[in-house]
RNA sequence: GCCCGGAUGGCGGAACGGUAGACGCGGAGGCCUCAAAAGCCUUUGUCCGAAAGGGCGUGCGGGUUCGAAUCCCGCUCCGGGCACCA
C-alpha cells in the first residue's frame, strides 16, 4: 500500500529541520547579493490569526523564492511588545504586564513556526528588552540635541473618571472614554514632541521616489496636507500696536473680505472684545473650551450660535476699508495663524457664515454664465478688485502676493496639516522619557552611560489607568545629572510608534551594545526591498519610520544617503467576516490552529495565496473551508503524482520523449515566474494546478521517462516557495536523502520552448 | 462635500485591445466498492433546440476601434480614505 500524504508528520520533520540547520540564518557578510524581505513586527496579542498568516505567507513565500533566486535573504521578525492591552490586563487581572507580555510572544511565536514561515530567529527585537529600551531612548536624546525632540503645553485627551491623560485610540467615536464612558475634555500638560513637521517636505517629495501603493501615498500627501498661500497683517482700526495675522490660500480674493475670523483660543481675543461684547465673547469661550474635540469638529447646528462678534473691526488692506472681527468655533488655532479673512464670495463656509450675521457678500472672481449657485471657488477673470481686475486665479494670486510684499504687509508662505508628533504617554508599559527635573536646571537629559532607564517592576496598577511610575518613589526620586541635587524623573513613556520607527534598522546588527546599529551594517541591508503589512498603518507608522530613518541619516547615525527606509511596500487586504474586519475585539476569529492540525500549513497558505489577488480584502464564508479542502486535495493530488501513484490506463502504450510536455514545462516557468514578480499568486496557483491536471493525463495516457521526471521537479520548484514542506518532502524521496529542494535554483524558462507557437491567420 | 478603488456564472475569481468565464468551490452524472469514505472520469454562463446548431451575455447609457470586460464621456450602486485645514 502505497503511503498517502500525512501532512502533520511532514511539517514536523521539515519545521524541525530548518531550525536545527539554521536555513534561513543569514550572516551580514554573506557574499550572496543582499535582499531585505520584512514583514511588520506585530504587537503580540496571542496565538497568530489568519491576518498574521496572510502577511507571513506572502512574506515567507519571497524570502523563500529570493533565496532561491540566489540572493542572501534577511529575513527577521521581532514583537512590538510595549503597548496598552497589557497594562490594562493588568489593570484588570494584577498580572504584571512583563510575563504577560512574554506568554503572548511565545504563544504567537509558536504558531507561525507552525506555519512554516522561517525568520532568522538570532536577530530577533522585543520592543521591551532592556537593551532595545536603551537604545531608543538614546536616539530619543540625539533627537533632543539636535532640536527634533522639545517639549511644550499641549491639549490632550483626559478622562476626569480615570484622572488620566488617554490616547487618541482610547477615545471613542461619540468623545467618551473607552474604560469608564465619562467624556473626554481637553486640558493643557507639558507634553514631548517630535518634530516632524521640520520634514514636511522632504517627506512628501520624497514620496515620488517610492515604489508604493498609490493609495497610500495619497493618504500620505493628504495627511501632509501642504497648501501654498499668503500670510498678511490686518491693523486692528483704531489700535495702531494691534494687528491680526491670517493666512489664506486665495490673496487674490481679498478685495472682497468682508470681515474676519479668529479662532476662540486666539491670544488677540481680550485686546479685541470690547466692553459691549464682553459678556457675549467670554460666554461663547467659555461653551467652545467645554465641548470636545468630537463635538466641535462635527458641530452641525445653527451658525448663529457658532460664532460671536468681537466688537472690533481690522482694516482690509487692499480696499483700506475696516471690517467687523467676529470668532467661530470652526477655525482653528492649530492651523495656518488660528485667524482667517473671510470672503463669503469665493468660500462656500464664509458665504454661510456671512447670511447667518448679514455680512456683505462681494464677489471678486466672475462666476461662469448661467452660475446660479452661491459661494464660486473656480477660476475665472478678477472683479471689483481694482488693480487686480480681469486677471485669472494664477496671475491675480502672485500679483496680489508681490503687492503685499511690496508693501512689506506679508508675504508668500506655506502650510501643513501635518502637526509635530506628540509622543508623551502617561502610561507604564511603554519606553521611559529619558529625562530627570531639576529645580535648578530644568529638564536635563539622563547621560547616555546611565541608559537605559528602565520601569521597576514591583509597581502597583490602580483601577484608575493612572501612571504607577507617578507613585513609585524610589523610581520618581533620582538627582539631577547636573548639580547632583535631589530632582524628580519624567514618568511619561514614550508613544509606540517610536519603537516601531526603527526596529527594522536594529535588525541588521540586533547584537550591538555600543550603538543602535552600525551605519555600515545598514547600508548594506536597507532600503527595505519589499516591505508587507497591513493597509491600516498606511499614514502613522510608515509616516513615523520614514521622518526617523531621514533625522538619523542627517544625524549620521544611519548611513548619510539612506532616505527612505522602505523602498518597495505592499499592503495587504483585509480579511472580513460576516461585514466587518475579522479582529480579536470582535470576537470573529478562526483560528489558524485547526487547519494546522487538519489539512496542514501548506493547504492553509496555498488557500491564502489561492483565495484572490493578495491586495484585496475577501470574505471569509461558509464557503471558505471548502476552498481550504480543496487546497488540501490539490496537495494530495501533487504528492501521488510525485510519488508515482498515478496509474496508466489499462489501454495506454508507452511514449516516447515529448517535446509537447517539455514546451508545456518552460511555458509554465516563465508564466510563474512573471507572476511571482507581479503578485499575482492566485494566478500562479491556478497554473500549477492546471499544470497538474495536464500532467495527470499525460501520465494516465502512458508517458513516463525524464521529460515527465523534469516537469514533475518543475512543478514542484514553483510550489516551493508557496507550500514548503510538501516540496521539501517529495524532493528528498525523489532525489535521495540530504537534496534541499530549497537549496536548489529557481528554474529558468528557455525562450525558445517557452514561446507560445501562433499561425498567422 | 472632496479624493481614491471596485462592479464579470450559483460563489471566490481569470482574461495588461484579439476565442469572456482560466483555476477552484458548489451542483449533476458515471466508474470503483457489498456499501460508504477517499480517489478517478465526464459535465456545468444563460435562453431556444432531441441533436446539430443558433440567439443573448462582463452594473446602466453613449462613444472610439476591423475588434472593447479592457480605452474615452456621462450615470447608478458598493467599499475605503480625508473631512470645518482658510
Amino acid at each position: 500500500m502505497a503511503e498517502g500524504y500525512d501532512a502533520q508528520s511532514v511539517e514536523r520533520k521539515w519545521q524541525l529541520r530548518w531550525r536545527e540547520e539554521g536555513t534561513y540564518q543569514v550572516d551580514n557578510d554573506d557574499p550572496r547579493p543582499p535582499f531585505y524581505a520584512l514583514c511588520m513586527y506585530p504587537y503580540p496579542s496571542g496565538p497568530a490569526h489568519q491576518g498574521h498568516v496572510r502577511t507571513y505567507t506572502f512574506g515567507d513565500l519571497i524570502v523563500r523564492h529570493r533565496t532561491m533566486a540566489g540572493h542572501a535573504v534577511l529575513s527577521p521578525m521581532g514583537f512590538d511588545s510595549f503597548g496598552l492591552p497589557a497594562e490594562n490586563a493588568a489593570i484588570k487581572t494584577g498580572v504584571h504586564p512583563r510575563p504577560f507580555t512574554d506568554a503572548r510572544i511565545a504563544e504567537l511565536k509558536a504558531s507561525i513556526e507552525r506555519l512554516g514561515a522561517m525568520y532568522d530567529w538570532r536577530r530577533e527585537v522585543r520592543s521591551h528588552d532592556p537593551e532595545y529600551i536603551r537604545w531608543t531612548q538614546w536616539i530619543f536624546l540625539r533627537l533632543l540635541e539636535a532640536g527634533l525632540a522639545y517639549r511644550r503645553q499641549a491639549p490632550v485627551n483626559w478622562c476626569p473618571g480615570c484622572q488620566t491623560v488617554l490616547a487618541n485610540e482610547q477615545v471613542l467615536p461619540d468623545g467618551t472614554c473607552e474604560r469608564s464612558g465619562d467624556v473626554v475634555v481637553k486640558r493643557d500638560l507639558e507634553q514631548w514632541f517630535f518634530r516632524i513637521t521640520a520634514y514636511a517636505d522632504q517627506l512628501l517629495d520624497d514620496l515620488d521616489g517610492l515604489d508604493w501603493p498609490e493609495r497610500v501615498k495619497v493618504m500620505q500627501r493628504n495627511w501632509i496636507g501642504r497648501s501654498e498661500g499668503a500670510e498678511f497683517d490686518l491693523p486692528v482700526d483704531g489700535r495702531p500696536d494691534l494687528a491680526v495675522r491670517v493666512f489664506t490660500t486665495r490673496p487674490d480674493t481679498s478685495f472682497g473680505m468682508t470681515y474676519a475670523v479668529l479662532a476662540p483660543e486666539h491670544p488677540l481675543v481680550p485686546d479685541l472684545t470690547t466692553d459691549e461684547q464682553r459678556d457675549e465673547v467670554e460666554a461663547f469661550v467659555a461653551r467652545v473650551q467645554t465641548e470636545t474635540e468630537v463635538e466641535r469638529q462635527s458641530a452641525e447646528g445653527p451658525l448663529e450660535k457658532r460664532g460671536v462678534f468681537t466688537g472690533s473691526s481690522v482694516v482690509n488692506p487692499f480696499t483700506r476699508k475696516p471690517v467687523p472681527v467676529y470668532l467661530a468655533d470652526y477655525v482653528l488655532m492649530g492651523y495656518g495663524t488660528g485667524a482667517i479673512m473671510a470672503v463669503p464670495g469665493e468660500d462656500q463656509r464664509d458665504w454661510d457664515f456671512a447670511v447667518a450675521y448679514g455680512l456683505p457678500i462681494i464677489r471678486t472672481v466672475q462666476p461662469p454664465e448661467g452660475w446660479d449657485g452661491e459661494a464660486y471657488t473656480g477660476d475665472g477673470p478678477a472683479i471689483n478688485s481694482e488693480w487686480l481686475d480681469g486677471l485669472w486665479k494664477d496671475d491675480a494670486v502672485a500679483r496680489a502676493v508681490e503687492w503685499l510684499e511690496e508693501q512689506g504687509l506679508g508675504r508668500r508662505t506655506v502650510n501643513y496639516r501635518l502637526r509635530d508628533w506628540l509622543l508623551s504617554r502617561q502610561r507604564y508599559w511603554g519606553c521611559p522619557i529619558p529625562i530627570v527635573y531639576c529645580p535648578d536646571h530644568g529638564a536635563v537629559p539622563v547621560p547616555d552611560d546611565d541608559l537605559p532607564v528602565l520601569a521597576p517592576d514591583d509597581v502597583e496598577f490602580r483601577p484608575t489607568g493612572e501612571s504607577p511610575l507617578k507613585f513609585h518613589e524610589g523610581f520618581l526620586n533620582t538627582t539631577c545629572p547636573i548639580c547632583r541635587g535631589p530632582a524628580t524623573r519624567e514618568t511619561d513613556t514614550m508613544d509606540t510608534f517610536v519603537d516601531s520607527s526603527w526596529y527594522f534598522l536594529r535588525f541588521v546588527d540586533a547584537d550591538n551594545h555600543e550603538a543602535p546599529f552600525d551605519p555600515a551594517m545598514a547600508a548594506r541591508w536597507l532600503p527595505v526591498d519589499q516591505y508587507i503589512g497591513g493597509i491600516e498603518h498606511a499614514i502613522l507608522h510608515l509616516m513615523y519610520a520614514r521622518f526617523f530613518t531621514k533625522a538619523l541619516s542627517d544625524l549620521g547615525i544611519a548611513p548619510k544617503d539612506l532616505r527612505e527606509p522602505f523602498a518597495r511596500l505592499f499592503t495587504q487586504g483585509l480579511i472580513r467576516m460576516g461585514g466587518t474586519k475579522m479582529s480579536k475585539s470582535r470576537g470573529n476569529l478562526v483560528a489558524p490552529t485547526r487547519y494546522f492540525d487538519t489539512v496542514g500549513a501548506d493547504a492553509l497558505r496555498l488557500f491564502h495565496l489561492f483565495v484572490g489577488p493578495p491586495a484585496d480584502d475577501f470574505d471569509w464564508t461558509e464557503q471558505t473551508d471548502d476552498v481550504i479542502e480543496g487546497c488540501g486535495r490539490f496537495l494530495a493530488r501533487v504528492w501521488r503524482l510525485a510519488t508515482g501513484q498515478v496509474a496508466a490506463q489499462p489501454e495506454a502504450t508507452d511514449a516516447g520523449p515529448d517535446d509537447d510536455l517539455r514546451r508545456a514545462t518552460h511555458r509554465l516557468i516563465a508564466r510563474v515566474s512573471d507572476e511571482y514578480e507581479r503578485w499575482s499568486y492566485n494566478t500562479a496557483v491556478a497554473a500549477c494546478m492546471e499544470f497538474t491536471n495536464q500532467l495527470y493525463k499525460q501520465v494516465q495516457s502512458g508517458v513516463t521517462g525524464p521529460d515527465l521526471d523534469a516537469a514533475v521537479d518543475t512543478l514542484l520548484l514553483l510550489l516551493a516557495p508557496m507550500v514548503p514542506h510538501i516540496t521539501a518532502e517529495l524532493w528528498e524521496r525523489r532525489h535521495g536523502e540530504g537534496s534541499h529542494i530549497h537549496a536548489e535554483r529557481w528554474p529558468v524558462a528557455d525562450p525558445a520552448l517557452a514561446a507560445v507557437q501562433t499561425e498567422t491567420m
